[in-house]
DNA sequence: GATGAATGAGACTTCATTCAT
DNA sequence: CATGAATGAAGTCTCATTCAT
């Protein structure tokens, strides 16, 4: 009866729901949590019933935004990541590629500004375990990356420094059009020749 | 002829306007910009036909919040920078009186993170003159700090850079109730060593 | 205890309600049935607490304006109408007293108006009296001289004809601001030219 | 691909479109400016939420409302009245029309009050352009006929005369349920008749 | 699968009115 | 008497969502 195999259909939902996140991503750039469904539909150039065929309602459509961007989020990170080197080259590593996802893909930047921001403006607790999830996968992995290079004696508080600095300057450039200028390596540089413990010796 | 005189009016209506704004402040840092007039008047403890007998509507109040912060952070920053030692160091001073101000001060801290987003998700411009205004009495005397202290050659990046970063680093701590982790001294001292110029010579 | 006599008192309250109405006719000339009792409070330089020292609601304030408007048109009409001359001459008489009357007095062109449009858009059924009163002293008497100089079939049915035209003229030059434009003699010489019966024969 | 072709969806949307502009003039007619959206929807036998579909808000509706009425009086008016016969004779037909429309046409008469007003009470200057049409395209037209028909020296002012006599005497009719009892014949003539040059001579 | 017509919950805002001074 | 601070009922409007086609 139908004109399309299942996988035909299969390819066409995938294709959609990429299409309508990154729209997602794109609008709440620009409109925060106040986005409106119709902004997406016009986004991404399909009707707003369309929309709510793919997602039963607004916030499932960000949580599966932010989730796929968890996810490539991780993939990013760990493949380079786990590598050679001390533990605190590798934290400024991850920095470093933390900054560059952020400025290839809206909805990464969204992720960690969301995250940091605790979910703060987000209803209800929908996202508790995208929460704990983040935690377990990105930020906590971090947190030993730095306990290790440093022999910290709060390790967390180093990594919300970073943390935090990073989205921070992230979130000023992305929102001031100057993408552009986000210079990684130099403040993933200045970040961690601040804490760097100072090398005892001869100074 | 009058029950109550002029003066006696105007100070009730200063004291609400304040009442008013630091219920905003308080209820902005919870819900954001989905603030609604009636969370302020509950937080305010008067009724919200009152909150309007004040204010047009929310953006008023939200102007007028901000314009508050900003006249406040001025004060708070520059009897105390203006001062003596080298430029750089004016540039720690400042950046941790603004952090400091930032914990005590919710509407200082909205101010400067609404500023570093770049007023993305307020509807309208009818920020715009609130922006350059603190371009002009917050963001540039820092811009100058920098360029006199470094002789760098983009000190608008630098300041971009501790700008967002400090702002960042409030906003994870602040959103997740941990103002009182915040370590002023401690995020400045890596800032600025990360950012200082090698001393040259004996390195 | 007073430092008022009830005599001083009386004259106050006297101008005070006088001031007010006048305020609210002007209003109402330009706003409508939308008039705020703010904006009465304003064209008559009071604050609008005093508004409401004086009149209990809004309706009140309009019912008020428009007895009074009522007593005046009364007065203003019958000592000249009730004459000498056929009963036509004394309608012409009383159509152009009504019209000058309109004209020095927004509160009775509002009078007549309102009679005209039935009170439509005015709530409830507060104006009844009113209406009711209006009927027995004002149309009646005129519907009275039409039908005693026409012997018209149906006096009624012109007594509409000319109160129409005449409250449609006035309210077209009233709110063109054209008051002055209005030429009572001019309008009631073609009204009654146009009902007056054919002279037979000989003229 | 489309469940409904564009073309159905415009036909729905030209169907709804009238048919609340139809509910909009009958609430008008009975509660004037102060008509409520609800009340609006009621009358069309729809949700309220569906006249916001069409329409932005109350204003847009009545103005949408007016600009039809005006489309459709001059369609009404003009083709039977560029005709043969003097130019008075044209008016006086001019005239009976208007009249005939005002009594079917509930929206017809709401944009001859409106004018007639000169749109006091609606806020705002969003009707100028309105106004200034119906100006040209209804107004001067008459005023050109009387010109023409009477050699008078200030047609506006005869053409006022006539307008507002016979707004007026529509509108009395109306508000009192009387629309029946509306003879057009007869106060067209009567107006004419006053307003008709005396033929000299032989009369 | 794709769409936009239809809808009402709920937020926003106005403004009449009360009342303490 | 005179006033404006305070208030919430009631209207306006937005926007997420449902659903027929």
């Amino acid at each position: 009866m139908s004109p399309r195999t299942k996988e035909q259909n299969e390819v066409i939902r995938e294709m959609r729901m990429t299409q309508i996140m990154r729209a997602a991503a794109e609008v709440y750039l620009e409109k925060g949590i106040q986005l409106e469904i119709r902004d997406v539909a016009v986004q991404a150039e399909l009707g707003y019933g369309t929309v709510y065929h793919y997602y039963k309602n607004k916030h499932m459509l960000l949580e599966d935004m932010l989730w796929d961007a968890l996810n490539r989020t991780e993939s990013a990170l760990f493949p380079d990541v786990t590598g050679d080197g001390g533990s605190l080259r590798k934290a400024e590593s991850f920095s470093r590629l933390l900054l560059r996802e952020c400025v290839q893909d809206p909805s990464v930047f969204i992720l960690l500004k969301t995250v940091a921001d605790n979910f703060h403006q987000f209803p209800g607790n929908r996202f508790i375990k995208l929460y704990t999830e983040f935690q377990e996968r990105i930020y906590l992995p971090f947190v030993g990356m730095i306990r290790e290079g440093m022999g910290s004696s709060s390790p967390e508080k180093t990594a919300n420094l970073v943390f935090g600095s990073l989205v921070g300057y992230a979130a000023l450039n992305i929102h001031h059009n100057m993408q552009s200028e986000i210079d990684a390596e130099g403040i993933v540089n200045m970040i961690f020749s601040g804490i760097r413990p100072r090398e005892s010796g001869t100074e």
